[in-house]
DNA sequence: TTGGAATGTCAACAAGGCTGACGTATTAAC
DNA sequence: GTTAATACGTCAGCCTTGTTGACATTCCAA
C-alpha cells in the first residue's frame, strides 16, 4: 500500500505533493457519492430528487424558514427552488405559511407525512455517518470536520457555523 | 462556540448523537460545494460542466483508459458519457484511439489542448485542497482521509483503492 | 401616494442524468 | 465456422434540476 497517511515534515510542516492532493480530491469524490448513495437509494422510489432531499432537510432543520432563507443555504435559483417546494406542497409534505409581519414571505414547515419522509431520509445518511465515524475513530473525526471547514467557501462557512452553533431549532 | 470537537467517552468510545451526526452530515454538504466552485466557474465559460471535467480528470489521471473503465469509475451510463466525450473530441481535447490488442476498445487520451485546461481545473482544485490541508494540519488531514474511506461504498472503496495504489501511471 | 425593492409564481429552455432499442465490429466459445 | 458475448456508438425520449425572463403582490420610504 502507497503511503499515504499523514504528509508531514519536521515541525508539523506539509510536504503537499500534487499526488497527495490529488488523492485527497479522489477521495472526496468518491466519499460524496456514498454520502448520497442512501437517501438517492429512497428518493427514487418516490418521484423526488436530490433538491426535494436538501429542501426536507433545512425546512426541518429550521422550521418557519422563509424561501429567502432557504434559497441562500441552497444557493440555487428561486424558481428551481420554487419548482420542488410546490411539488412538495401539493403532495402534503411541506405546509407554506403567510407571514404575519410581512405578508410576502412565506413560512416553511414540514407536515406530518413531511417528517416521516425527512427522518426515513436522515436516518439513512445518519448511519452511513456513524458507520464511518466508528471506523475512523474520534481523532479522526475532528479532523475530518476541520477539513471540511477550511474547504468551505467563506460565505458559505458563514452559512455553516450560523446552523452549526445555533443547534437544533 | 458550541462544543462539536471530537465527541468522546472513556476508551475511545464513540457517543455520536445525532445531533453531531447533523452536524457532519451539513459540513460535509457545504464543503463539497466550495470543492467544486473553482473548477465550475472555470468550465461556465466555456460550454462545458461538472461532466466533462470528471471525464477529463479520470482520462488524465490514466492515459488509454477506455471506455468502459470510465463508465465504471464515473458510475454513469454509457449514453450518458458519450455525450461528454463526443462533444470533448469534437473539440478536440479528448482522443480516442483503436486498441492495439483488442479493436474493439477505445483508448482514451488528451491532446495537448485538453491537457492545458485539465491543468487549469485541478490547479484551481489543488489550490484550494492545500489551503484547507495547510489550515487544518496533518493530523487533521489524516483523519479527513480516513473517514472519507470509511463513508465510501465498498465498490466505490475499491475503485479508489485501485487508483490509489497505482500512483500517476 | 407612488415608485422601487423584496418576495414569490409561471413559463420556457438547457445540461446531464436515465432507459430502451438497435447497429457494428471484434472476440471468444462451441 | 457458426454463434454468442463483448465493446462501443447512436437515436429517441424521458426526468430532474439548474438557468433567465416576465409578472403579480406586498411592503416601505421618499
Amino acid at each position: 500500500m502507497a503511503d499515504d497517511s499523514a504528509p508531514q515534515g519536521g515541525q508539523g510542516l506539509l510536504f503537499l505533493t500534487d499526488e497527495h492532493l490529488r488523492k485527497g480530491i479522489e477521495a472526496m469524490f468518491f466519499a460524496y457519492r456514498g454520502f448520497t448513495a442512501d437517501p438517492d437509494r429512497i428518493l427514487a422510489d418516490q418521484d423526488y430528487g436530490r433538491a426535494h432531499h436538501r429542501a426536507i432537510h433545512f425546512i426541518n432543520r429550521s422550521p418557519g424558514t422563509t424561501v429567502n432563507n432557504l434559497l441562500a443555504i441552497l444557493g440555487v435559483t428561486k424558481q428551481s427552488l420554487n419548482r420542488v417546494l410546490r411539488s412538495l406542497m401539493q403532495d402534503g409534505l411541506v405546509e407554506s405559511r403567510i407571514g404575519r409581519e410581512d405578508k410576502r414571505e412565506r413560512h416553511l414547515f414540514l407536515t406530518e407525512a413531511g417528517a416521516v419522509l425527512e427522518r426515513s431520509l436522515s436516518d439513512a445518511q445518519r448511519d452511513r455517518m456513524r458507520m464511518a465515524y466508528r471506523r475512523a475513530g474520534p481523532v479522526a473525526v475532528a479532523g475530518f470536520r476541520q477539513v471540511l471547514e477550511a474547504m468551505m467557501d467563506d460565505n458559505m462557512r458563514r452559512q455553516y457555523e450560523a446552523l452549526r452553533d445555533r443547534g437544533r431549532l
